[in-house]
This record gives C-alpha cells, structure tokens and sequence, in this order.
DNA sequence: AGGGCTATGTAGCAGTCGCTACAAGAGGAA
DNA sequence: TTCCTCTTGTAGCGACTGCTACATAGCCCT
C-alpha cells in the first residue's frame, strides 16, 4: 500500500478549502501547510515540489467543481434555452459559487500564462461544464451540441463581465440577444 | 514645476512594458525598477507605496489600451454584425495584442479578487471597448447599443474559452448562434 | 531483538520581499 | 558663502520564500 498517495489524498481537500479562501497566487507553503495542519517540510515530503502540489491541487479542485456540476444535475429538464440560461445564471449566483469563481480566474490568468498545470485544469473544467450544459439543454432543441457551445459562450462572457463590474452591460446583452426575458 | 508627476510619467511606460511581459502576479519592486533604469528605493519615493505604484500602472495600462482602440478605429464600418464580429476576433488575434489579453486575465483575477485599482482598470477598458464596439455597429442596426453589448459578452466569452484551450468551442458556439459564416 | 524503511519535527540555508535610515550630491534662495 | 529642499545611492532591516540536512520516532520483517 502505498502511504503517500494517501496521504496526499488527506492533505488536498484542506489545502483547496484554503486556496478557495486566498487565492492560488499568493499560496505558500507555510499558509498551506497550517490550513491542512502539518508543515511545510511535510508538503514537500509528500508532493516533491510546490509546483507538482499545485499541479495536482489544480486537479483536485477541477474534480471538486465536476462533482458540485453533478450534484446540482437535477432530473427535470428546461424547456426552453432562456430557461436554460437563466436556471444557469441563478446557479452561478449560489454564494457557494462565488469562492469558486474568484479561484477561476486566477486558473485563467494562470492558464493564459502558461503555468503548468493550469491551463489542463482549467480545460478539463470547462469540459465538464461543457458536457453539463448539453445535458441540460431542452428536449426539443434543433441543435443541443451547437446551442449549448453558444450558451456556453455566453454565460462565460457574462461572469468575466460581471467580474470587472459590468454585469449591467451583459444582461442588457442577453436581453438584446433574445436570451433574456424582460 | 513638480518633478514628482513628470517622474512618475516617465516610470510608467517602462513599468507598463514590464509588466506586459511578466505579468502583474509577481511584480516586485526590484525588477519593476530595474526594467525602468532606476532602483526600487526610487520607485517607493517616486510613488510612496507598492500598492499606488500599481494601481497608478494599471491606470497608465487603461489608458495604453484606450489609446490602442482609438489607434484601431477606421472609418468604415462593417455593414453585418457577423463582419463586425470577425473583424473584432482578427484585431484580437493580433500577436501585439496577445501580450495584452495575457495581462489581462491577471486584471480580471484582481478585480474578481476585491485587490484595489483592478476593477477600476478593468470596468474603465470594458468601458471604453464598448464605447469602441458601439461605433463599430452595422449603420443600418436596429439596436446598436444592445447589439454591441450582445456582441460583447460573446467576445469576452469567446476570450476566456481560448484562454483555456477551448477555441474550438467558442467557435462552435459562433456558429451555431449565427455570428460565424461557414 | 535487531535492521531497515517510512514518516515527522527542528533548524536552518540562500534568496527575495516591501520598505527605511542615513548620507550625500545638486541646485536655487538669502 | 550658507542654508534648504529635492533627488538619489548604499546599506540594511525583519519577514517571508521554497527547500534541505539531520535527527528521531514508529513500524514491519527477519
């Protein structure tokens, strides 16, 4: 048996919790390793590096977030891509979502950047969402693969606007693009 | 004659250089000053703080950015929203302006962050893009300020999906909501 | 019981961080 | 000249960075 990989699958849910709350970009060690209550000498023992821990934190994360997409995976469908956008949106508005997205755009910057790691994660989440969006859009849909890359689109446009204090500009877009409903 | 103002003007090009090429994440004093032919004590005195110094530097980057649109206005305008939108996409496919979009994603992870004089860069450049994106609409548009606006959050949309590798998907999504010709 | 392997604590390394104390040169005002 | 203010260089502070050397405790195997 092998106790490292065990012990790194102890240490990563508090290690997210506090990169949740700080941010990945002013994340040392020492921080991190009090927040999952051992020492920094412990996450290099356990990690190699602070790059491969970020690199699989990052993964651990993007599973965190696939697993939240999951359980907010309700059985009913919308009828209708507002419906769809707005079911969406109201979801993102969850205050449990918002620790998440102040992270995402860190993954972004980071991804834009080249970091390793960042840019699969970032990827691999917005697989995820990608797939998610599919499954949700209407029954009756004459392109579900098309529309859900087209609300996709949309709804990242959205957040990052809505990130910098134009949130007004994206919903009067929505509403001009047919997306909203007054 | 205050010294100290025309000083600051002359940091902030060189500073703004800089940190278009490194980012704003690990911005330290001694390289800013280094790349700006000074040292970090002058930096402090020329600007009191870290914190001014960047949130000064982000406003001269508003304002660079600024500049660079009015630079890109041409006189004739697109007569489709769908030439609009490629036009857009092939000014930002711009090597010079990869450097900028790079960065950008720090300002947008700051802004998201609370940190001060990010939201402020940031809403001041959606700002003035949409101002930009507003005189770039089809003459003949029946609602050109909700259809910049609509065109906006695609853009941005379609910005942060390529961010992550996911252009295939932003142009999909293009396609299906008719902004891309085949 | 003893030997080796795994896990952990303590202490510390060289480097960087933002920032400051101090001195000194330059230039104008008296 | 003598002072005074503005600007700048040198040196350094304490804190923090990722990481490592060394010792030690506990465990399984023989």
């Amino acid at each position: 048996m092998p106790p490292v990989q065990l012990s790194r699958e102890i240490l990563l849910p508090a290690l997210a919790a506090h990169v949740l709350e700080h941010g990945l970009g002013g994340a040392s060690l020492r921080p991190l390793a009090k927040a999952a209550g051992t020492s920094d000498r412990m996450l290099i023992y356990h990690f190699g590096n602070k790059e491969t821990l970020i690199t699989e934190l990052l993964g651990y994360i993007a599973a965190m977030y696939s697993g939240a997409l999951d359980a907010m995976l309700g059985d009913d469908r919308p009828t209708t891509r507002q419906e769809c956008l707005a079911r969406i949106m109201a979801a993102g508005s969850d205050p449990a979502m918002q620790a998440f997205l102040v992270l995402w755009w860190d993954i972004v910057a980071g991804a834009a950047r080249g970091l390793p790691g960042y840019r699969a994660a970032a990827g691999a989440m917005m697989t995820k969402q990608l797939a998610w969006l599919e499954g949700q859009m209407p029954a009756g849909d004459p392109d579900p693969a098309g529309g859900a890359r087209y609300l996709m689109t949309l709804i990242e446009g959205t957040l990052m606007l809505s990130a910098v204090g134009h949130e007004d500009t994206a919903r009067e877009g929505l509403l001009a693009g047919g997306l909203l409903a007054t």
